[in-house]
DNA sequence: TGTACTGTAATAAAAATTAATACAGTATAT
DNA sequence: ATATACTGTATTAATTTTTATTACAGTACA
């Protein structure tokens, strides 16, 4: 991909196999968190900002993930009258971040580039 | 917890603030694996086989996810008419299982046991 | 000025999760 | 023996989440 291909989200969309607008909502994540840059209008599309060999696995997953952690048990409201319910969420919210940082720490051993040539 | 306790699951679903009939699943689950035991009948229920300090979060972890991948990007069907979309789940695949992989050994470094004692 | 994009909102459809209901089977206590 | 309180499991309903669809304003190019 050269600095002046702008892919569209129809092509992303219909290579995934889903439909557009969710495509162009996961690039406006993207966007903001500035890994890529889009152009409006006729022949616009987008692209990366850095080079494929600077962007590593763990920079896109930490961007996706947000501030919720992959595994979400703490959307469950235990009962805040059992003694342990009432601590339990604080106490998986440790746990839960370790995780998080044991996903980032492993991707951060392959860039999309290296992801990209298996192909 | 002694030997002789037996945690229903009616006082594990209130805990939790969930149909018993989820925990009732759930702990199907663990006792095919051989974490607990269960007895029925009145005064039944389940309790552990081994002592929390010989459990690691890991165990649970990985029976509980069985033979998925935590992160489930597998279900996607991309376009088989796209060069990259037909080889990418065989790809990603590689990828989801590094990361199970990180979790499980980032939960091998604490116990139920060490796990409960917070409370 | 028509065309092909992004960006975003609103709504609908589909899928996944959770809850509810029901009930057979079983062990215990009285 | 029999009422009681459990597990185990099936079926169906309700709820929540995810994904798709439709629509359209804004923008840049040819």
């Amino acid at each position: 991909m050269s600095k002046e291909d702008w892919l569209t989200s129809n092509l992303i969309a219909s290579s995934l196999n889903i439909n557009p607008v969710l495509v162009r909502k996961e690039l406006a994540t993207l966007k903001k968190a500035g890994l890529i840059e889009s152009k409006e209008g006729k022949n616009g599309g987008i692209h990366l900002l850095k080079d494929a060999n600077k962007i590593y696995l763990s920079d896109i997953f930490n961007i996706i993930k947000g501030s919720d952690t992959v595994l979400s048990l703490l959307k469950n409201e235990p009962n805040p009258d059992c003694k342990v319910g009432k601590q339990i969420n604080m106490k998986l919210e440790t746990v839960l971040s370790t995780i998080d940082n044991a996903i980032s720490n492993e991707l951060k051993t392959q860039t999309l580039e290296e992801f990209k040539n298996q192909f």
